[in-house]
DNA sequence: GTTTTTGCAAAAGATTTGCAGCCAA
DNA sequence: TTGGCTGCAAATCTTTTGCAAAAAC
């Protein structure tokens, strides 16, 4: 399913007469198996497993990835990440500042109340972003040691 | 009141032996007047009117008050804002893509829908962020142009 | 063949840091 | 007097860009 999905990303460039190369295929590849991913990340997992990718060409390919529609880019705190958007709608996060670890959420309800802000406000709503942070279960149990996070 | 509100300042930081100077003064009475304000903003007011203010210090400094609860730093898209939270509550965003206009909001069922979604996660909130981006009344009717924005 | 992508190096922009001298408490 | 603050310059980090060579279609 990971090859019916890198297929999907390469017809969608190559409607957009933009050109398939074994660098975007890796990066591609790397990419839809996660939820959400940074650059740097990408980059050390690139350059473990597999050829060699430079920086600027996984920027680049993430920023085509973006205007296609398959990744979201957002910041974090200090990183930025990209989300995996291409077979989820709106989504919202929920982060564990104790280890990093994201939970995605959608919730109508936030969602209605948004766009009955926006509306009261005199603004046509076209993007939002809610980012939700605090210490998860885990954390508040056995709290991560800063070094291991 | 905003002699007021920078006496506040002052003492608080003279309680945690931090120390008053008139640069630190000045870019406090810049700060207090703004609901957000960006680094580069300061910088230029600061260097218009007034004593010369080199970047590093206006940061050092806002870096300050955000550890004293004075300020809490948020990045929307590319630039970093400082918000002023002394006198407000906690409270969220709506962003105009077309001028850049920015209204604070707070919505009580939205925070409780924030909780909610938080427990049903088993996290502890600590903290959030909801952004929400659109293009304001005045931008359908009558467009910025992207320079002049 | 033409147009896009790559990869290197360099640039750009934001933020931080080292450090010597200055200044507030 | 002491430890924090300033201001300069330099460093760091992330992201972007110029450009010639290589690859895709």
């Amino acid at each position: 399913m990971t090859q019916e999905a890198i297929e999907r990303v390469r017809s969608s460039l190559g409607r957009s007469r933009l050109r398939w190369s074994p660098q975007r295929e890796q990066i591609v590849l790397a990419f839809l198996k996660q939820d959400h991913i940074t650059i740097r990340s990408l980059y050390g997992f690139l350059n473990r497993n597999g050829r060699r990718t430079p920086l600027n060409t996984i920027y680049r390919t993430m920023r085509v990835l973006c205007e296609n529609g398959f990744a979201q880019a957002r910041r974090f705190g200090e990183e930025t990440q990209y989300d995996n958007i291409s077979t989820k709608g709106d989504h919202d996060h929920l982060i564990c500042t104790g280890c990093g670890h994201i939970v995605e959420f959608e919730d109508p309800a936030i969602e209605e109340l948004r766009q009955q802000v926006a509306l009261a406000n005199g603004f046509h709503l076209t993007g939002r972003n809610l980012e939700l942070y605090g210490l998860c279960a885990g954390c508040r149990s056995y709290p991560v040691p800063p070094a291991m996070a």
